[in-house]
This record gives structure tokens, sequence and C-alpha cells, in this order.
DNA sequence: CTCGTGACGGGGG
DNA sequence: TCCCCCGCCACGA
């Protein structure tokens, strides 16, 4: 690959693009995945730079399968309400059950779920 | 170069 | 089970 040398940011965005609709990712998988300098931490720093042209940012959640972005970066329940349209499930909660929807990469031929996307 | 911040995560009460 | 505190490291001023 003739780019290998990606910015730190891009291999997070790269990662993040591998997830599939209706799958989800958490901050500190993301960071294990990647390896040595990455931290949940460092990576939702990233991720806030993202931009929804660019990446799926709604497909990352923290590891209690909430969406920080609730909080303030976006209006309201966006993240929430866009991963409801692929198919992802919330509590009353508002949290997705991660045993179901978490995505691995590494794993990924291994998903015995239904096809969520189906649509 | 240095300081503070932040879309996180884990442990204890 | 939820809340609070501390550590983690890239980024911007």
């Amino acid at each position: 690959m003739l780019v290998d040398e990606k910015s730190y940011r891009e291999k997070v965005f790269a990662l993040v693009r591998t997830i599939p609709r209706g799958r989800v990712m958490t901050y500190g998988q993301i960071a294990a995945i990647l390896g040595e300098g990455y931290t949940a931490r460092t990576v939702g720093y990233v991720m806030h730079t993202a931009s929804a042209d660019n990446v799926p940012w709604q497909r990352v959640v923290n590891a209690s399968g909430g969406c920080s972005t609730a909080k303030f970066t976006v209006p309201f329940d966006l993240q929430q309400k866009l991963l409801e349209q692929e198919g992802v499930a919330f509590n009353a909660k508002a949290k997705c059950k991660l045993d179901d929807y978490l995505w691995s990469p590494e794993v990924a031929e291994d998903d015995d779920h239904p096809n969520l996307f189906g649509g």
C-alpha cells in the first residue's frame, strides 16, 4: 500500500469505515485494535474531528453501548436515531446491546446474526 | 516547547 | 446499579 503512513486520525477513520450498517464499535475496542498509541480517550478525540461525509461516526458508541454524542455534539439523540434506522435497537436506558451489535473486524465472518440491513 | 482539553474506561462506595 | 475520580495521549493556542 502506498499510503501505509496514514495520519493517526486516518487509521481511526479507516477502521470506522469498515463497520457495516446495523453494527457498532466502541472507542476502547477501536483503540485496542489499532494498538500502540491508541486509547479510548484519543479515539474519542479523533472522532469528534470526523465529518459525517467521510465517516459513519454514528456507529461508534461508548463501552456502555450508549451515544456519547447525545450530550452536546449533535442535536439531542441524533446518533441513536441514525443507528435505529440501521436496525440497531436501543433500550429504555438509551443503550444498545453490544452483545448483539458490536462489530469485530477480526471475527466478521463469525456473525450469526440475522440480516439487520435487510431493507 | 508547555498547558489544558476531551464524542473514554475501569474500580470502589 | 449509578456516580465520582484518575489515567490515558493526540491536538490546538
